[in-house]
DNA sequence: TATTGTTATACTCTATAACTATA
DNA sequence: TATAGTTATAGAGTATAACAATA
């Protein structure tokens, strides 16, 4: 009698003939995206300093890039939804980096600046933020580095 | 007078000459990996049913190809540190899918095993699994994948 | 004693839904 | 009605530190 309907232990079975197509972890694209993000996060925290997290980054970064923006918009343009920015702008704005004003035209908004202090510490670690880019991409050379980041963006 | 240390307003401030070198979110690579990260994330939790988390699909897939694991080596398999993969295997355990069970000779460790339901939901996860990696990878034709994979791999 | 494995705690990011206020 | 924002809730990943068991 052959009972090969299914291998009653499945580690290792080597897919003989018709079998199910083997679904290895290692090789889904999910996977190594979450391991390549890992990296990439463990850098920023090394290289960064000043106790901030690569979101709160995000949102120093587009204010200084932007100006004075509203929470809404500012989310929109740092890739978090109203949840995710309202959390991340009452840490900064806890810590006096940025602060939260009244819109005079349309009172739903809130408006959100950098502090003069949020914006010297902008300026420290501009040029660490660099460096992380750069310690993130070091295994590939400048080929490969337009490469992967011309593939990723027609993937976002 | 020139009092040219540093602009008082940055918005739009082109970098005219020995300006300091502009930093656009956009452009930097752990940005646009957390854009990715997320189209993922949307997509997995479109496609995969079941109420299951990448995280916890990780480990239910790996499960599947190795068979009852440590619970610390199953972290380092599913690349989690020892309070990940207790948080994700807990919850799992919660539902049923997996069971955790004492190691006879090393009474520090845990075995971790697929319950007869988790293998089973594994079962039923695992084409939709692969339809979830194919719909990531969709932007992308069949050479640029195995460039962006050979590219991501460079940089775990 | 040094190492390994597990657990407790705290913080952050994320998504969803319910709710308020405004245009 | 559509938009903007807040709040509550829940889940998830991470780091740190404490603790237990082993070599």
């Amino acid at each position: 009698m052959n009972t090969s309907k299914r291998a009653s232990a499945r580690p290792r079975e080597v897919a003989t003939a018709l079998e199910v197509p083997p679904y290895v972890l290692d090789d889904q694209v999910g996977y190594i995206l979450r391991q390549v993000s890992q990296r990439h996060a463990t850098i920023f925290t090394e290289l960064i300093g000043g106790d901030i997290t690569p979101t709160q980054w995000a949102v120093m970064a587009k204010l200084t890039e932007v100006g004075p923006t509203t929470q809404n918009l500012l989310g929109r343009q740092t890739s978090m939804d109203a949840a995710t920015i309202k959390g991340v702008v009452d840490r900064l704005a806890k810590r006096g980096l940025v602060e939260v004003l009244p819109d005079a035209t349309d009172s739903r908004r809130l408006i959100v600046a950098l502090t003069a202090s949020g914006a010297e510490m902008a300026d420290t670690l501009l040029p660490r933020a660099c460096t992380i880019t750069e310690a993130t991409l070091a295994p590939l050379d400048p080929a490969e580095r337009t490469q992967l980041l011309q593939l990723l963006c027609k993937m976002r």
